[in-house]
DNA sequence: TTATCATTGTACTGATCGGTACAATCTTGG
DNA sequence: CCAAGATTGTACCGATCAGTACAATGATAA
């Protein structure tokens, strides 16, 4: 017996193994183990090994991000793309259940291995909604500020609601932040 | 030749190291090799290991807000409080170029490992907080989402502002989240 | 001084780490 | 059908992992 992948399908397991125990913490034989792929196949798809795999998780998250959010933020309408964000977003992470790859990534040295992904990955979510809210009537520098607040206002939201263990402190959080933009767009 | 160390030495060591690489990556022999200290000691101050060592950190880390940050906010004058607050705080991050261990934590498994202690730094914080906004004059619910909003801001700077290699991105968004406390308190 | 006990350096253990080698198996095109 | 290439399972490698054992060294108090 034989079980056969494509890369294309390996991806998105790697995704879940990497968010919840960490670039250190995922090891190959716990990938193995929680997918079922043997390290002839992961070797086979990733010849870089552990760093490939998780550079190509980020990449996959990066290009879900610029298609499902950074582009309409950029080139729709900005209150339908910010309102469309906002509940993307949560459902995404799963109310907070899900973490941020990328920006747990940044927080320890992991960081240093994929500065380029995570630096560009949280850039581009900035300028896109600073874009949006800049083309729904803010002023350059108010819309840099709210769009910086809102993007971590999620990643901290996500932190809060896991370590309090409770999926309401993510969505609330989102519903404040979203309120804060209505707000300033006329 | 002989160094003679205290356990109270050694935490805060420990506690950089966590920092910078997490838990699963800080090894014995990155710890060793980083502090200079030896496995003889290590096991001889924490005899429950690695895990015992993260947990000595953690309650250092929760001892110290405890002192600095939450009993002033639930004792002290609220506008005081909370205007220390943030600039202890942007002094102990050191304005974003270092995380709060206990929030990196709770993004990946090691959650599972701590997370009463976890959960209890969050929750006390958001309390002390929302406590001094209180008694400045807030409703209990405005006070706690305020509060929420605060401590997920903190948090989602530190990740923003690491992502970006920019500490001026703290920075300011420590002052953008001041000047809403300061807003709604009268 | 000497006895006691805390502290430390070093050598070691079995387990697991990331990674390689390669033959066996599957799929696909002719 | 068969050949060629893609894919996989398994055995293996040296390095490193967390943790243990213990003798040597330091401080302390009688």
């Amino acid at each position: 017996m034989k079980t056969v992948y494509e890369r294309a399908d390996i991806v998105p397991l790697l995704a879940e193994i990497f968010r919840e125990l960490g670039y250190e913490g995922a090891s190959l034989s716990r990938i193995t183990e929680r997918t079922g792929i043997g390290k002839g196949s992961l070797y086979h798809f990733f010849p870089g090994g552990k760093e490939e795999m998780a550079a190509a998780v980020l990449a996959e998250v990066d290009a879900w991000f610029e298609q499902t959010i950074y582009r309409p933020l950029r080139t729709e309408d900005p209150h339908q793309a910010i309102a469309a964000m906002w509940t993307d977003v949560n459902d995404y992470f799963r109310s907070g259940r899900r973490i941020c790859l990328v920006g747990a990534f940044a927080l320890d040295e992991t960081r240093e291995r994929f500065s380029t992904a995570i630096g560009g990955y949280f850039l581009r979510w900035v300028d896109a909604l600073r874009s949006a809210l800049m083309r729904a009537g803010c002023l350059q520098e108010e819309a840099q500020a709210l769009a910086e607040e809102s993007v971590a206002g999620i990643q901290g939201a996500l932190v809060l609601s896991r370590a309090l263990d409770d999926t309401k402190v993510f969505t609330r959080s989102l519903q404040v932040l979203a309120k804060r933009l209505d707000a300033v767009m006329r």
